[in-house]
DNA sequence: TAACCGTGGGT
DNA sequence: TACCCAAGGTT
C-alpha cells in the first residue's frame, strides 16, 4: 500500500521544517541572497546557473549587473557584447536568450520583471526552474521550485533511491508536498531544500554526516541501495566533439572586433568539415553573422 | 522526446 | 586519469 502514489500524496511536512531549521544556519553568503538584491540581480543569476557550478557565476554576475543595471540597459547594447561579457560560462546561447529576455521586458513589461510564473515562462529561455525561482526567490511567492537538487534530495529522503529518475512534471507535486501553506516560510524550504542538495545531499559523495533529515532520510533508512531507476542517457564526449568546435570558434568571434575570415576559423581544428558543421550551425543559432567571403562576426556587432 | 547545447570543477 | 556532473531550456 505504501507505494509512491500514496507517498507523493501524504508528502512530509516535518522534512521540510527540519531543512528550513537546518538553512537559517548553514546557507551560504550568496550575492543574490542579499536582502534587495533585485529581480532583475535574481533573473540573471538564474540564467547563469542553468547547468553552470556557483563559484563560476559569481564574478560574471557581478561584471554583468554593474555594466547592465536593468534589462533597458542590456536591451540597449548589441547582442555581440552579451556574447562577450558571457565569456566562458558555457552555453552561449543562453547569453543571447537573456539579451532577448531584456528587451521583451523592457518594451512589453515596462523594464520590470514579471512576477507572474506565465509571464515569465513566456520569455526567451526561462523555463520551469527559472520561472518559478524569480517568483519564489525574487517575489517571495509559494511555488515548488524544482531543480537537480531538490530532484535528488526529495529522491533520496522521500523516494528512498540512490538518484532521482529523469525529470518529471510529477517532481512539481513531490516539492510541493514539502511546502509549508505559509508563503514566507515555504520560501525558505525552497531555498533549503536546494541548498541540502548542492553542499550535503551531493551526487558524488553525500555528506550523511552532516545532514540536518539523516534520521528521516528513506535511502538512509533502506540502507542506500544502488539505483535502479530507468538507463539514464549519459552526456557525449566533449573532446572531438562538435560542440568542442562550436566552443573554438565562438572563441575567436569574441575575441575580435571585425569579421574573422572563413580560412582562419576552418583552420582552428584539424577537421575542417567538423568546423565548417560548427559554424553553419552557430549561424543558424544566431551566434553568428557573416558569409564565406566576408568572414563572420558576433550578431550585431 | 531524445538529442543537443560549453566549460570547468570534483573525485 | 577519465569520467561524472553541474540552480536547464529548446527543438
Amino acid at each position: 500500500m505504501a507505494d509512491a502514489a500514496v507517498v507523493r500524496a501524504l508528502g512530509d511536512p516535518a522534512l521540510g521544517s527540519a531543512v528550513a531549521d537546518w538553512f537559517a544556519d548553514a546557507a551560504r553568503d550568496l550575492p543574490w541572497r542579499a536582502e534587495g538584491f533585485g529581480a532583475w540581480g535574481v533573473l540573471v543569476s538564474e540564467i547563469m546557473l542553468q547547468q553552470t557550478q556557483v563559484d563560476r557565476v559569481i564574478p560574471r554576475l557581478a561584471a554583468w549587473l554593474e555594466r547592465w543595471p536593468t534589462p533597458a540597459d542590456l536591451a540597449a547594447s548589441p547582442p555581440s557584447e552579451a556574447v562577450r561579457m558571457w565569456d566562458r560560462l558555457g552555453y552561449p546561447r543562453r547569453a543571447l536568450r537573456l539579451h532577448a529576455c531584456a528587451t521583451a521586458i523592457a518594451e512589453e513589461h515596462g523594464n520590470v520583471v514579471p512576477d507572474d510564473v506565465d509571464a515569465l515562462l513566456a520569455l526567451p529561455g526561462i523555463g520551469d526552474y527559472t520561472a518559478r525561482a524569480v517568483a519564489v526567490f525574487a517575489y517571495r511567492q509559494r511555488h515548488p521550485v524544482v531543480d537537480t537538487n531538490t530532484r535528488r534530495v526529495i529522491a533520496r529522503a522521500v523516494l528512498g533511491h540512490a538518484e532521482a529518475a529523469p525529470p518529471h512534471r510529477r517532481d512539481l507535486v513531490d516539492m510541493t508536498a514539502l511546502l509549508p501553506e505559509d508563503v514566507a516560510a515555504s520560501t525558505v524550504v525552497n531555498a533549503g531544500v536546494m541548498e541540502l542538495g548542492a553542499i550535503v545531499c551531493t551526487a558524488r559523495s553525500p555528506r550523511c554526516d552532516a545532514c540536518p533529515i539523516a534520521a528521516r532520510c528513506a535511502w538512509r533508512a533502506a540502507g542506500y541501495p544502488a539505483y535502479d531507476g530507468p538507463v539514464r542517457q549519459r552526456q557525449a564526449r566533449f573532446e572531438g566533439s562538435d560542440r568542442q568546435a562550436r566552443g573554438r570558434i565562438l572563441a575567436e568571434l569574441r575575441r575580435s572586433e571585425v569579421p574573422v575570415p572563413a580560412a582562419e576559423l576552418l583552420a582552428l581544428a584539424p577537421d575542417a568539415a567538423q568546423l565548417e558543421r560548427a559554424l553553419d550551425g552557430l549561424v543558424a543559432d544566431g551566434l553568428a553573422t557573416g558569409d564565406p567571403d566576408s568572414g563572420y562576426a558576433l550578431p550585431g556587432s
